[in-house]
DNA sequence: GCAACCTAGATGACGTGTCAACTATATTAT
DNA sequence: ATAATATAGTTGACACGTCATCTAGGTTGC
């Protein structure tokens, strides 16, 4: 109930900044990739995640990773089942359980986009930014996850 | 057709952190707003620029102010039509034109909406970060910004 | 062994954002 | 004047993300 703060001018600047810079950078982000990989930034995570755990993974732990809703996480998974990147496989020591396994064609979807996508990446952010600047990015980022709160209690007054 | 650069350790850690970051705090400023404003995100960026232009803007001023496709615009100004935020009238001198005036309702909904927005970004970010993090980032921010690639030219090779 | 509870995931409805047309009015060049 | 073009905004189809709800299979306690 106390008297709003509002922004001073170096905040202002930070958080006008900050929210233009993430929407354009991922609108660009996506229709880079869109266009020239067929595939999402959504697509794209989940292939990242899967490649890097030996191609399989059970759906909450890919949902975990990810961060994602699980309905958010199915819907998606559907789609990409549709689109022959990903197969949905039933778990035999856990009959609730899902496997999501990397196709051939999910593999080569993302070894065709991961170079375009890390230059996109670099071109937009990283090489835009000086070694001290990076550094500060990388520490902010960090400090500001860590005083998230974690999972659903959004409401921690 | 060169190698690609793959990201090293530090430009690994501010990437994913940014990624992260970014992907968390909408989630969180978007639920949060919804829940106890019952506005999005973007209804609320609309809100502002009316509210900072004398409560009535041409509708691609504003398109250009958020630097949203015209197609995203013109939905979303007609649900907010229809929730009463705005209203679209015809405009006079231009045949083709809309002025996109904010209601009292719009008003309303924005006077409320931001204390309780400025003080989450206060908790999830600002409040994060020390003086010289929040110029750093204010100072990343202007430096992306400024490298972006300026309308729909992303294809700049 | 059974009830209560928890966890994994699916589903339908709905609001949102993008893309590709499309309409209509203004501007410019000749 | 008029034809070509540019600008302002709309529309429909479709992919995406969220919420609430549901199913079914585990887990725990008694």
């Amino acid at each position: 109930m106390s008297e709003v703060r509002w922004l001073d001018e170096t905040e202002s600047r930070a958080w006008r900044g900050y929210q233009a810079m993430t929407d354009q950078v991922t609108a660009l982000l996506q229709q880079s990739m869109m266009r020239q990989s067929g595939l999402s930034l959504s697509d794209y995570a989940v292939l990242v995640y899967l490649s890097e755990s030996e191609d399989r993974l059970r759906a909450y732990e890919l949902g975990a990773a990810l961060r994602w809703e699980k309905s958010r996480l199915s819907h998606h998974l559907r789609r990409m089942e549709k689109r022959g990147l990903i197969t949905r496989q039933t778990c035999e020591t856990d009959g609730r359980g899902l496997w999501i396994v990397l196709t051939a064609r999910g593999r080569q979807a993302i070894e065709e986009a991961a170079p375009v996508h890390v230059s996109d990446v670099r071109r937009y952010i990283i090489d835009q930014l000086n070694p001290s600047q990076l550094e500060a990015l990388a520490e902010i980022t960090e400090k500001v996850l860590g005083g998230l709160p974690a999972g659903d209690d959004a409401c921690a007054d």
